[in-house]
DNA sequence: GTCACTCGTTGAAGCGCTTCGACAACCGCT
DNA sequence: AGCGGTTGTCGAAGCGCTTCAACGAGTGAC
């Protein structure tokens, strides 16, 4: 039971804009784009048409004939284990930087796999692609490299292969905690680390910091072992309960933040006289704990932002690093002190 | 410093993939798109060198010619007060159901307003657009009836105009909840809301559920009263702390689940012995929570998909209904309990 | 054996835009 | 006055696809 499928009303063409201006569609064009010289007056004449007719090019006749989308693929982990609202943060970021550049967003989402970047690519839908939280040996990668479209990567898988690449660097940012809480005197380390999932999956920025952690804790004469932690409570109060004689807490796993806080307080270990908790996280969720926590920050903006500079610049043709690892910066709160053993 | 853009590899084309098959463009096309019937032998044959060459028909090219783009946009509410895993699973829904029916979606966010759905729509970027979290008086809703292509929200504006709407009878799920606790015994029940900048927005799910919250209440002999929470745990406490002699709590507020349970565990008070408490949340944050929560569910995923189908159905011409909204129901598990006062 | 269909296939037109090459018109030089 | 060099504008080609009208080859009815 189809009916009439209702009668588009005719869309405003480029040619309806130079004829109003009195122009050529080519001066209409080169007036959009500025790829040509145009003359002041002509040029006033065809954007006061473009705004009269309410004129906007037609995005599938723009992209069949300049091969360019201007339309990016965000492919987003929406997976276990993944902390939602900071998957949310970094595509925001990226709608945002897009779109300071005139680009649109495409979403993807991971059970599309391969296959799927191979049908955004290869319809030219999109311009270039960002994927998020690649797995260490993730099948995407290699495709990846075959895509006639650039693509960046937030994150580090184990076979860069090429690809573009961007980051916290984790390493640094495991290290500069166990460094920051040694300084104080801590001597025993517990770092609460992201679901078991997340390992199994191999993903990259779990492990790498909790390499790191230990690598750190080595080289400064600190105890430190590593736990995973489900984002529940229970969970939570579990791997408190489980820390024993440790003196300070790394918390890399933004949706137990809250749960090992409350823990704490229910097992009446004051933060921080009693113990330092560090946080690796965005400033939002390292703010919004009781009490704020002392926080490396996750800068979700400019990683992304990064990300599509990175992009763009890559699809223009320009020559960009492969590997940008941004420098962790810790922030001193007020849930780290001076172990007073 | 722009340097040659890499020399793009000859896409493949549906000419490429007729040449190969030994038959015409058109007949490739028809293939493809089954608008007309086409012999077996031609049918395999072109279906063969498809796969052989890898051909993706450009999305650009098809969107000019068919005056489709099979892209549908999805407006996000990324702002304060907005619970992000809740929208995740939305958007997520939606993907699906976008791609179940071979269309891709196009990420938008709130704060482009409604010269960007102007700009999306007019561009034929894509076909339809889904908004969530209308706004009680939401400039995009007037904006949405003068696009040329359908749309439909996911949520109740003020004044629908004509629009379609989907979502869950907010006004039933509240009075559901009142029912509930009322048959149980309890007299005094405290409705812990959304954020006041929610309410302050004008957002309509919100509203709908205390208004049917305190209705429902009077009507059976209830006493009611709401109050607004902000989704960090001194605000919770606070909330709790506040609630009087009240003997319910119903949580309409998926960021506040987990502290006013922590509240409440931190006061003494044991659920459901001490206190009854329901939310209405989806079942994930429900079964999540410590004791899992009797619940109404919010069914993310059937809005979602009921969202998509009306949306392509429309676009297809047909007539659909111009609000659905669905029957919400309440999952009983532990954590309410009959007033033994 | 012919006619009227149906079925499968095709060529060509055209969707709305970008971009290339051409070309007047004008400039300041000799 | 004639020259080469800009500058501003235009016409036309072409991007890769869908779809329409048309047509040849079968098919069944008579």
């Amino acid at each position: 039971m189809t009916e009439d499928v209702a009668p588009r009303t005719r869309v405003v063409t480029i040619t309806d804009v130079a004829r109003h201006a009195g122009v050529s569609a080519s001066t209409v064009s080169y007036v959009l784009s500025g790829k040509r010289s145009i003359s002041a007056g002509t040029r006033a004449r065809v954007q006061a048409s473009v705004r009269a007719l309410g004129f906007h090019p037609h995005a599938g006749a723009r992209a069949l004939a300049s091969n360019r989308s201007n339309v990016i693929a965000l492919a987003l982990p929406l997976r276990r284990g993944m902390h939602l609202p900071v998957v949310m943060q970094f595509a925001a970021a990226v709608l945002a930087a897009a779109r300071a550049a005139d680009n649109d967003v495409l979403l993807v989402t991971a059970d599309e796999g391969a296959a799927g970047l191979r049908r955004i690519a290869g319809s030219a839908l999109v311009d270039g692609l960002i994927l998020m939280d690649i797995e260490t040996s993730d099948e995407r990668v290699p495709t990846l490299s075959e895509l006639d479209r650039p693509s960046v990567l937030i994150g580090l898988p184990a076979e860069p292969a090429g690809l573009i690449c961007v980051d916290l660097d984790f390493e640094r940012a495991g290290a500069l905690c166990v460094e920051h809480l040694a300084a104080l005197g801590h001597r025993r380390i517990v770092l609460l680390g992201a679901p078991q999932v997340v390992y199994d999956r191999g993903t990259g920025f779990a492990q790498r910091t909790r390499d790191a952690v230990q690598v750190a804790a080595q080289r400064n004469g600190v105890r430190a072992y590593a736990v995973p932690v489900e984002p529940v409570y229970p969970a939570a109060l579990a791997a408190v309960e489980g820390i024993g004689d440790a003196t300070a807490l790394i918390v890399h796993n933004e949706g137990v933040v809250d749960h090992v806080l409350t823990a704490l307080r229910a097992l009446g270990r004051r933060v921080p006289q009693d113990i330092s908790v560090l946080a690796i996280c965005p400033d939002e969720v390292a703010l919004g704990a009781t009490p704020p926590l002392s926080n490396v920050r996750i800068p979700a903006e400019e990683v992304a932002r990064l990300a599509v500079e990175l992009l763009l610049a890559r699809g223009a043709g320009h020559d960009v690093p492969a590997r940008t690892l941004l420098p962790p910066t810790l922030t001193d709160r007020t849930s780290t002190a001076a172990y007073a053993g």
